[in-house]
DNA sequence: CTGAAAGCGCTTACAG
DNA sequence: CTGAAAGCGCTTACAG
């Protein structure tokens, strides 16, 4: 007996307590190995053994132990979502839908944030690839050689977010920017504007693919003028959407239009014209791009470029999830295409 | 020789071709324990052993496995970060800080949306609790008693954000609704107002609170009216702002000042006031609460509470951090207090 | 201060 | 269709 308490004969060195797939597996008179088949759903088990499985699951309370999963299977369910920034509502609407179409099915989306900065995504990627990541959303086609490598190397399923390429074998949800911001031009154009502003901030790839979308249509139309693009590379905000408009409205008389190329620039922008008594859009057409809230609100409320953030990161979510199934999506690039809504700003 | 190759003595079974603990310990002529523990800044290692150890991990590359590490340990490095929503831009300025904070000490911050449910908030626990989290973060202290029950008997350690609270035992980082809804109707009694409407939406917890502290100064100074309280159960938006002036104006002909519990619904009703032609603050006053973006660009600019969001964020992740590595830290409530900021709208 | 053994709770790969 | 064995890559608990 050697001193051994006699009501503990199953104490093991470390028990966590927990119940374990072996505890469901005993209940259900099954081996491990078929509880785990069951219950992942793998086809190959008879009905009444998963049926005696899931009533196990179902009477002890059991809860998958996602370290020990990831362990074994090498997989975790982790899904990092790389974008810019979380000050900008755009992403957060893009994360939110993300996290709604992933989360009910087990997988986690994890907060990845960049800045911006190509560097600080390489060094965000190195350590959630070590997490072995079930999938990879990242924001754009944009980044460091090396994180491309990573990635390809890594075999992670990724799909890019916001924009969109004829590349083949890269799987992508979002819009052309460059069209929308040819879109927004254009219709400015149409309504007789002849020396349309672009006033952009932060300057991110996507800002700048809808400025040459503004160029080539000016150009088109014989109109364009270097001077009028006002390009400033501090972040987007209200504030500077009131400076920009400022700026403008006093160093070039001649602009009757500007576009901005977010709305929260815009709705400053439309402010300011407010405080300095500019007449929108009689002295000046104010248009925005993105649609955020509080946009439809305004005095005027403001002509701009409805975007696709919800519908980009439900398709993206859901062409992950297709991947990670190992069911590659036959449309590899999903254009969810964008809406110019006109409203009395223009 | 039974045909077996050569070349690769060392073929696991199962190998991921991964860089491991052991490669590193090999590499630094110490065990894998060893290395472990000088990985892990663990006291009581030789110096030299623990830099040959970090050297060996620069030279390989070698990286950790959270998963490893979480099933050994019976601890990830996750932390759920439970908000009601990420549409509200408050709730976003919360988890960025903490994650500003939590991300470069190896944590792992966890979205986690309860849409205002108690019972969803408790599904949710039960998930990610299962998850064997490093830490917790919660929004204030309303929720299920089984939420509570389950939080207490997981161990994990749980900071509550947004809220204060007298009770002991609790980790809690935030201010008191109460008082700031207080301060700032006492603010519109001091400016003369006497009949301040108070209009509000959501109605979660803490909107309660500052209804209730609006109410027992209103009352103090003898000039509440119960029907002059407008509350919406609607979620909080710059429209839903416009409305609620709307009705007021319409029904209320006798109000001088509103407070709105949120920015988002006072820069909508500044917005309607002008559409309307009501003087602002000449005809009504319009105060906020949070002091969110734009707010101070409105036209007149917005008085308002500003409200320690990242603040909170951060010392509620600190905190957090202080009770995930054992030091439960003196204060168990941080108070970050407001600030009222008065602007022209008032 | 250092290490050999065992174990965390799963899944993979191999048999039958 | 089912299972016994081994292994995923770490850390804990026990010795020394």
């Amino acid at each position: 007996m050697k001193g051994k308490p006699l009501n503990k004969p199953d104490t093991k060195r470390r028990s966590s307590g927990r119940i374990t797939l072996s505890d469901v597996a005993k209940a259900a008179g099954v081996s491990p190995i078929t509880a785990s088949r069951a219950l992942r759903g793998e086809r190959g088990v008879a009905p009444e053994l998963a049926d005696r499985v899931r009533a196990a699951v179902q009477q002890l309370g059991y809860v998958p132990d996602p370290a020990a999963r990831a362990l074994a299977s090498q997989r975790s369910v982790q899904v990092p979502v790389l974008v810019p920034l979380l000050s900008n509502a755009l992403f957060v609407d893009v994360l939110d839908a993300v996290h709604r179409v992933l989360f009910p099915l087990g997988y986690q989306a994890l907060i990845g944030v960049t800045h911006y900065d190509p560097q600080e995504e390489e060094q965000l990627l190195r350590t959630y690839l070590a997490h072995r990541p079930a999938g990879l959303l990242v924001t754009g086609f944009d980044r460091t050689e090396n994180a491309r490598q990573m990635i390809a190397a890594s075999g992670v399923p990724c799909v890019h977010l916001m924009e969109v390429t004829a590349a083949a074998g890269v799987y992508c949800a979002g819009f052309s920017q460059h069209d929308a911001g040819y879109a927004m031009a254009e219709h400015l154009l149409q309504r007789g504007y002849r020396h349309i502003a672009f006033a952009a901030a932060q300057l991110d790839p996507r800002t700048l693919q809808r400025a040459e979308g503004y160029r080539r249509c000016l150009k088109n139309a014989g109109v364009y003028d270097a001077k009028l693009e006002i390009l400033s590379p501090e972040p987007s905000s209200i504030r500077l959407g009131a400076t920009l408009l400022e700026e403008i409205v006093r160093t070039r008389p001649q602009v009757d239009a500007i576009f901005f190329c977010n709305d929260d620039l815009a709705q400053g922008g439309l402010l300011a014209a407010q405080r300095l008594g500019v007449a929108v859009p009689a002295q000046v057409a104010i248009a925005g791009f993105n649609d955020l809230a509080g946009s439809d609100q305004m005095v005027p409320p403001l002509t701009t470029v409805r975007t696709p953030r919800a519908a980009m990161g439900e398709a993206g979510a859901k062409m992950l999830l297709a991947l990670m199934r190992g069911h590659p999506p036959e449309n590899n690039c999903v254009n969810l295409g964008f809406e110019l809504t006109v409203r009395q700003s223009t």
